[in-house]
DNA sequence: CGTGTGACACGTA
DNA sequence: TTACGTGCCACAC
């Protein structure tokens, strides 16, 4: 028999992955971490990586890290989204380096 | 099989 | 608050 090892790297953790961010609400926000914690396996690296392959059918940039940033190379992109959805932010926005959102205020739990 | 890299996190200074 | 070191897990070389 073939057993299947909780993987990070099998289509489960995809889909677990994947279907905790499409809960996410429009003007909200969660982190690698918390996702990572939420699914029990793997850490928030992995989740990233998930992100990076699969994450296009998702809204991605509800996901940021646990200092409420993002890599500089998704700030314009996640910008124009973060202004359509009212997205409190901290930092400057003309200012891509400090950029970040206001987990204080944003922050949401998966399942919660 | 060692080394470096990455859509990360945390402790310490 | 920022900067640096270390831990973490999977993958490319």
């Amino acid at each position: 028999m073939l057993v299947k090892s909780a993987t990070t790297d099998g289509e489960a953790y995809v889909e677990a992955v994947l279907s905790i961010v499409e809960q996410i609400p429009s003007g909200r926000a969660t982190t690698y971490g918390a996702i990572a914690e939420t699914v029990g396996i793997g850490g928030p690296r992995q989740v990233g990586r998930v992100l990076s392959l699969y994450g296009a059918a998702v809204p991605w940039w509800r996901v940021v890290r646990a200092d409420g940033g993002l890599p500089e190379s998704h700030h314009p992109e996640a910008l124009a989204h973060y202004r359509g959805e009212a997205t409190p932010l901290l930092g400057s926005v003309t200012d891509s380096r400090t950029l970040r959102v206001d987990l204080r205020r944003a922050l949401w739990s998966p399942s919660g």
